[in-house]
DNA sequence: TTTTTTACTTTTGTTTCGCAAGCAAAAATA
DNA sequence: TATTTTTGCTTGCGAAACAAAAGTAAAAAA
């Protein structure tokens, strides 16, 4: 796998990795909202189609940002989960989400505006511990073929 | 303009609108090497072609994360320039930089890796402060229609 | 006045995206 | 045990985005 890059430029470079409009929102389903099976994402808001998906899967776990696996006592359900590679993508995503929320809000009124923003305006870093941390004990407290 | 948004998710909403593989990529075009007309963009590494150049463009400017100007003598050539929307990307694309150098150079080893990495590595926020600070100084000296 | 530069647009592919349908293996249910 | 449902895909086809090459028109430079 080497996914042509343009030139030198680590900026550039990262783009051409992650810059569509999928690989980063998987990403997100599956750090924010504990999304882990194929069937799971199929179910999202955004409602990704299911070739896409299963490309943008392939992709991310070549790149060596997700992992495939199984439950011990399941055969057929592969189990999607993020590596530190794709961990180590938290604080982008929230940087994302902080520049919606300070910018976006105009010409896209609906963007969630909950508590949980509270915590990503007031110290997004924290923000993005607390999220990588909870993926990180979710991590350790599931079973699944490593 | 509307970019049609996908859902409400801060996150997906950043990248309805700059998931692609040019939009960032003009953005740091003009953040980090100062490129401000079409003919700079097109002398890119990168090698952008006119076409998408001039559609980005047109997008960044109804977006409000570029200004469309020219210099007080020049006629003819356009000026590129970020307002307060674009150069709020800075944190967003020093994210990337960082996750390209801690973890593409097993796929890319041709990533850039000079003196400049340094500040980045050691201290992202002063990197990102620095290059903000660079940029509105800049703003303050060229002479440009407003 | 002619040539060059700049900022595009147009044309014509090619690749990626995305909906709908289909399919096979495993799991759940009768 | 047999049938149905679930899960994780793949295939086919139309639509949209991307991209190379060429063309154009106005301004600037020579």
């Amino acid at each position: 796998m080497r996914p042509e890059f343009r030139c030198d430029c680590p900026f550039t470079s990262a783009l051409d990795v992650l810059g569509d409009k999928w690989m980063l929102v998987i990403v997100k389903q599956m750090l924010i909202e504990g999304k882990e099976t194929f069937k799971d994402f199929t179910e999202s808001d955004e409602a990704i189609a299911t070739n896409i998906l299963s490309t943008k899967l392939k992709l991310l776990e070549e790149l060596g940002v997700i992992m495939k696996t199984k439950r011990p006592n399941n055969k057929k359900t592969n189990l999607y989960l993020l590596t530190d590679k794709g961990l180590a993508l938290t604080p982008l995503l929230v940087e994302l989400a902080v520049w919606s929320d300070k910018y976006l809000r105009d010409i896209h009124p609906t963007i969630v505006n909950g508590e949980e923003m509270e915590l990503l305006r007031s110290d997004k870093m924290a923000f993005a511990s607390a999220i990588e941390k909870k993926y990180k004990e979710k991590l350790a407290t599931i079973q699944y073929m490593q």
